[in-house]
DNA sequence: ATCGGATGGAACGGTATCGTATCGACTAGG
DNA sequence: CCTAGTCGATACGATACCGTTCCATCCGAT
């Protein structure tokens, strides 16, 4: 993970030194998601995200001019990529393992708390909307290999429509555990999985 | 709609008059609602909502003791219970028509901000987290009227599980609409709808 | 008509955060 | 050694909200 500032009004010293701590920007971007999952998006004191990074107000502002672009470096920053699946041989091993690549993600309470904030600010702010879109295109990568895979193998039509089919995948899980706030358990993971793989070939 | 206020320390008056007045009781609740869909449930000020309801912070702390317990009100007198789905003759169209009428709900803008700040806040607070499961079971209802129809007819078994089907059903669509923030057309929901049919077929 | 009591609206003190400015201390290139 | 620039810390005025208190008004019962 690089370290990343915002080099807007950064002088970025021809002549030489004091370049800001990348140790403590990544402490500033710990300590804003921890701030968010406990009070909320809109709660976030960046006076508090300061403290609890062991720092002054002065490090922030110095690093970023508006709270909205911390916020946004910061998520980006977070990375919410998956790793691309490998190949598990048939489309439902494939979407199993991909369910269970998510249940690994969404159990994280952080997570599953600032998800759905991000949404719902996604709703409000154009701004918070295009981040949210970017992630959203980086977390359709995994799954538009595991169609591809599907279609070479012909268990899937190349007509697919990918955009429902890249919906119904990940949905059931995302319901269950961030607007349910339950965590399924392996078996039903599975069962979800064949279902959802049920659901795909009947795209067709 | 019913008045609806929290007698907790209201005396009632046994000798009889001075009752609090309804229509701004429920000019409360929607500005309320307006603020949260405004700024995020985090930043709602009361002072803002009843400014907005043409009203004084004193109409607010008379009627509820605190944040939350206005909040929980006025989720609960929102009622987001949907109407109970009459038989279409099929599964496949007694899920069209729930989609559709999932899409009409999820269409309004308001909705689609509180509810998932609703769920970011369930994973705060218990309190909040009550409120959700309430209406995750109100909003069950529906669905599993349906699925009792589906198995009536013989066209899921028995044995199927009520729980992932449930989850199965209203997930694509919550996922385009409030996740990714579009809305499909009807020809998508359609197709939507055979698919999840289909899943639901292979929970068997 | 009168009177008790709750009502809506406004004002109050207290607290928290904002964004900026400033301080001495420290670090690293030149 | 010197200088530029970051570091934590603190102070600042401004703003917004909180939760309470006070007051004039209005309504219903007697």
């Amino acid at each position: 993970m690089e370290r990343k500032c915002s080099d807007q009004k950064k002088k970025r010293t021809p002549s030489g030194a004091a370049v800001p701590r990348a140790e403590l920007t990544d402490a500033l971007y710990q300590a804003f998601f921890a701030e968010w999952a406990e009070k909320g998006f809109a709660a976030v004191s960046l006076e508090r995200v300061a403290a609890r990074a062991g720092a002054g107000k002065a490090a922030i502002y110095r690093r970023w001019s508006s709270r909205s672009a911390f916020a946004a470096e910061a998520v980006e920053a977070l990375g919410l990529r998956m790793a691309v699946i490998e190949d598990r041989g048939s489309l439902e091993a494939d979407v199993t393992d991909f369910l269970f690549r998510l249940r690994v993600v969404l159990r994280h309470p952080l997570v599953r708390r600032i998800l759905p904030d991000l949404h719902a600010e996604a709703a409000r702010s154009p701004e918070m909307r295009g981040l949210n879109t970017r992630i959203a295109s980086q977390r359709r990568a995994p799954g538009a290999g595991l169609l591809e895979r599907a279609v070479a193998r012909g268990e899937l039509p190349a007509s697919l429509d990918t955009k429902l089919a890249l919906d119904l995948i990940p949905a059931p899980l995302y319901w269950r555990m961030v607007v349910l706030g339950a965590t399924p358990s392996r078996a039903e993971v599975t069962k979800m999985a064949s279902a959802v793989t049920a659901g795909l070939r009947a795209l067709a």
